[in-house]
DNA sequence: TCAAAAGTGTTGTAGGTACACCCATGG
DNA sequence: CCATGGGTGTACCTACAACACTTTTGA
């Protein structure tokens, strides 16, 4: 029986949810668009795996990215070739000036997860619903712990941190109410002092990623809305 | 590259959380104590092989049993015969009069978890680490499900489930409040009718599990004490 | 002086905790 | 009538949504 990781690199884009896919330069679903992953190897554990697969295939990587289990997927038919189990991972990288299209030669390119989620974009195996478990752990984990500012670069404004959660969510949220409660949170941001200045309006205060692992009080958010292309302003 | 499943089954017996294990007929770790399961069939999926080891080793299963997955466990030397893969299950049962002792003729028995957490009891392979898991999975998700419900029986009593809450966070809960709470809930609780006369005192409602599964709002508890033997009124 | 973005103050309300109190049963 | 457990009412507090208002910049 084969053992793989797939991993769905989440990140923000144009202000919308967007997930890194690989073209596959091989049978089965050749040129199709899949999620970057690889056989574990002998002497290696499934994080370790994901991670470098990651770097290989897109020269994604560092321990700076966050990176956890997502499920297990073992469906007997799951891939044509014969039975491969796959342990999916999820992680979330900010929109850093990536150079995607790694160091193995395969295009890879980000892509709005919506376009996924309905199916426009068919992609390789179960892919598909890897990607719908992913992005509803992603969702749910905004609510209690502090995995926001894994989409923000090192430092950020106020401003940044609250358009991760209106364009995950797909919600608008009232800027001065979350400013106040992200600011009580303990250890969930560190003033860096710095601010930014922006093209027009007042300069923002910067901010780092404070300690704290979760979120309490936790964001409440009523209902999720479905995935759509990109309308948090509803 | 061998891929087995494991279940973490929990129920509550004698006011404390309890996990089922069987004792191993064969080596390794043969005569220790480990959680059932076994190897995935060819043509077998994750989740029913779980089922499946379930039902041979240890009695348990129906449908109505809750199982999840909780996550894959693949450290490269976790079987010292070789290269094995387990995607671990956490499974909740009501504390029914099951004949545990399957008729795999293997012996199974219930054990309280903080033995198990606290390595006053050893299990084989790396199972301590993924009953740890379960129980911190299972610890969180009564707070924003309607898991507490799988740890009783079809008809059940307020006090019934709010046991469920004391002996899993191990503290103790405010009866009147809690009764307000759950009753608030849409969909969470159905009432029978029904009211059960107990030795002493005046008799209870009985309620079922009504169709919810997520709970809204959702019941915090600031923080989780260690896992002890069993003091849940500290 | 205006537009735009950042940030503060205030008010109404929902839901939480703590706890006094009443209800229904067996002995 | 008392012990025991079931269930309601109420006061107080925290946190959140809504939104008016002030601050700081570039053009």
């Amino acid at each position: 029986m084969a053992v793989t990781v797939d991993v769905v690199v989440l990140t923000i884009r144009d202000d919308e949810l967007q997930v890194l896919l690989v073209e596959r330069g091989v049978e089965p679903f050749r040129g199709r668009l899949a999620l970057p992953g690889g056989f574990i190897r002998a002497e290696e554990d499934a994080e370790p795996a994901a991670r470098r697969e990651l770097a290989e295939e897109t020269a994604l990587g560092g321990e700076s990215l966050y990176l956890e289990q997502l499920r297990t997927f073992a469906a007997p038919h799951r891939d044509p070739r014969g039975r491969v189990v796959t342990v999916a991972y999820l992680a979330i990288a900010p929109d850093l000036p990536v150079p995607v299209g790694g160091t193995d030669a395969r295009a890879a390119r980000w892509q709005p997860v919506w376009s996924v989620l309905s199916r426009d974009v068919e992609l390789a195996f179960d892919h598909a619903g890897i990607v719908e478990h992913g992005v509803d752990r992603a969702r749910s984990k905004l609510e209690y712990t502090t995995l926001a500012t894994a989409f923000c670069p090192e430092v950020f404004t106020m401003t940044e941190l609250r358009r991760v959660y209106e364009v995950v969510w797909g919600v608008s949220i009232d800027a001065r109410n979350f400013h106040r409660k992200v600011t009580n949170a303990d250890d969930f941001l560190e003033p860096t002092g710095e601010r930014r200045v922006l093209e027009t309006g007042r300069p923002a205060a910067l901010y780092r990623r404070g300690p704290a692992r979760t979120l309490f009080p936790p964001m409440l958010r009523t209902a999720f809305p479905p995935v759509l292309p990109s309308d948090p302003d509803s």
